[in-house]
DNA sequence: TGACTATATGAGTATCTACTCATATAACGT
DNA sequence: ACGTTATATGAGTAGATACTCATATAGTCA
């Protein structure tokens, strides 16, 4: 068994055939940290670039730049140039469904844990 | 800024707050991995224990018991002892509307993808 | 052209993750 | 109790990730 890798199946795009299980993967891979939770949600109404983000999410530039190319990588954002700017929006809404969904589980999995406490 | 870590945010549960995106982040985190979603297919219709899972996917023993305890913590699949056993079923159907929804996003960016090497 | 702004990327680092092998624990049947 | 089966966990490892700082690239405007 061969270690599962996120980027190099990135970046491979050429060569190797990916599993629908790889596929699925990469997607919510691109979508499990809080900071690009917070960009998404922060694009949620609007375009915006990395420069507006920065300061309002309180990013390091840098970082936020690679925390964009992984969305964008993963069809998730769509950027476009503008002058100097990169622009960024939402490319498919549903994305918000999936973090609507993962807050419904997380919420559902605290109560459990409760009634667990409650019990004893 | 510190880093993000998924396994401290979870054996931490004593400790710090976590925050909306955070939780997501979690719950998402758990999820994405190849084999954890084929363990979650496999448990689609039915109820299976490790020694049954291990040789349908392939994979090595204390590997996949990883892989369940992480399904397990973030409540996405609930266990349970049954004589030597431990059985393990998904704990909420919406789980299958991520992958599906990540599956859909797959797909829309890979035919994105074409449509833009067509153009040219 | 030169100064300035916005973004991307190279390099370095601490930490995390998935994996394997070996071993421990727990429950069963004899 | 003993051997067997199912699962969990310790230790070690290769390689991946998020982050920072410094630098490169690219577009704007005087």
């Amino acid at each position: 068994m061969s270690r599962y890798s996120y980027s190099q199946l990135l970046t491979d795009g050429s060569a190797m055939k990916k599993t629908q299980e790889e596929l699925k993967a990469n997607i919510l891979t691109a979508l499990a940290h809080p900071n690009r939770i917070r960009i998404l949600e922060s694009l949620k109404n609007g375009v915006k670039c990395n420069c507006e983000i920065a300061p309002e999410l309180d990013l390091e530039q840098s970082n936020l730049s690679r925390h964009l190319k992984i969305l964008v990588q993963e069809g998730i954002l769509v950027s476009w140039k503008e002058g100097l700017r990169v622009n960024y929006k939402v490319a498919d809404k549903r994305i918000f469904d999936i973090l609507a969904i993962s807050g419904d589980v997380a919420r559902k999995q605290a109560e459990a844990r409760i009634e667990v406490l409650e019990e004893a």
